[in-house]
DNA sequence: GCTTGACCCTGACGCTACGTCAACCCTCCA
DNA sequence: TGGAGGGTTGACGTAGCGTCAGGGTCAAGC
């Protein structure tokens, strides 16, 4: 007759686990001898055993019991169904490794590469820290919603890139950005510089947006996302307006 | 400003997963409007959109705060850390993998093959169910406790059937086995099988058995699972024991 | 103004397979 | 006789939410 303890090491597990089996009824309580202690025979090994090998190959606890009496064919179901569950955790483990991989550093972790190497663009023509994690936040809401669509739309923002008026905004916004003071003559030019080429881009026709893009919450956000960054955010949209453009991102012609 | 709805559906969770980032800290709690409800802002979107790209590649949430914050150093190693573990939890499944397709059918499910192998031969020469079970119990014992020496093992016993007063022995005991009777006669005939088999092993030499047969645990156990299958077990042993031998499994010489 | 359905709130339990106390009892050995 | 090393039950903790229960709120149509 065998303690708990001598079981346990026998089939190589913990007293816990054993206990565990009795309280879930995958092992029957065995009998207890005066002082209260379970006392097993050889049969509970051999139960306890069985339930080990195949807990071992993977088997949920919950469907051990019916696998240990099912007949050959309802067993081979149960192989079958309990090998494509752990097919599939498999593969997404496989994927979570290369999502990892790609994890190298910094941005990376939440950004399509080719959103990051369009933001290492931005830094080398001289894009101030800040703004550059404003651009970032941008573009991962924007990821996010679209991010099949990322790919071509990057390729556009690099053409874009060669504009240098584009880059004298860039450069602009991160002077006003690494400071504080409200000075309205830059406010005005970033404006200025904005509408330019906003007036530019609609002369040369209008793009029309495809169905996809009908969505206004990114570029609500988008806007959102900047005048949480800044206070001098609605000032700029003042301007803007004034210029016949509205709002910050995605802008539209009023007026 | 969003609804934790709106915000959980922008980021393709559920409203419970937000709920849970701010239970366990890892998104902050926003503002609440007039009647209680939380309130997102743009910021909180791209919070949560980080935290659940860097979910999604496998990493514990309880890990997402510090490394949404870490350096490119300590990203690099955490990184390497995460990858190691996926690979071997990977590892594990397709162990488990191995295993459950090796549960086939019946016995294989808690035996190594070459014991299924011998019990199928044992079937052959005609043993019956009842004892065929026993042995297979049995050899579930001897396998938990000494898994590498199976295979000689088994080869030996397989060498064994070939002794036609064996497969004597065997035929009586599944006779005996599948009636109730005390039929002392027959019990005389199982320890006279006995007796004659281990007497001539005997004679030919006591194989002396190595340092790591010496653990009595899996043979008393054996002796025990008999004796529960069985009432008549101790009978036989008080045969035996008559003849100059002591037990059921490994016996030993006495008297 | 009232209903209805779709949201939102907090609080709490459930899931898996045990690990890990706490507080106490039993046995064995020097 | 005392201490070490078993055993007992009961309960909480783990990860990452799912899923009630029992409320309050909002927007729209009647």
């Amino acid at each position: 007759m065998l303690t708990i303890g001598q079981l346990a090491a026998y089939a190589g597990v913990t007293v816990r686990t054993v206990r565990h089996y009795h309280q879930i009824g995958l092992l029957p309580e065995p009998e207890r001898d005066a002082s209260g202690y379970r006392r097993y025979g050889a049969s509970a090994a051999v139960a306890l055993i069985k339930i080990r090998t195949v807990a071992d190959a993977g088997v949920p606890l919950s469907q051990i019991g019916l696998m240990l009496q099912a007949d050959a064919a309802a067993l081979a179901e149960a192989v079958e169904k309990i090998d494509s569950d752990l097919r599939e955790e498999i593969e997404r483990l496989e994927l979570s490794r290369k999502r990892i991989a790609q994890l190298a550093a910094g941005d990376a972790l939440v950004l399509p590469p080719e959103v990051t190497c369009y933001l290492d663009r931005l830094r080398e023509v001289g894009v101030s820290q800040r703004i550059l994690e404003g651009e970032r936040d941008g573009w991962i809401l924007l990821a996010a919603r679209w991010p099949e669509h990322m790919p071509a739309v990057m390729a556009d923002k690099f053409a874009e890139l060669e504009d240098p008026q584009l880059v004298r905004l860039y450069r602009v916004l991160s002077e006003v950005g690494d400071s504080d003071a409200a000075d309205e003559s830059r406010l005005e030019e970033i404006a200025d510089l904005m509408a330019g080429l906003l007036d530019r881009a609609y002369a040369a026709g209008e793009p029309d947006l495809g169905e996809e893009w009908q969505d206004e919450m990114p570029f609500d956000l988008m806007n959102n996302l900047a005048a949480e960054a800044d206070p001098r955010m609605p000032r700029i949209v003042e301007l803007m307006r004034k210029r016949g453009w509205d709002g910050w991102t995605r802008l539209k012609r009023v007026d």
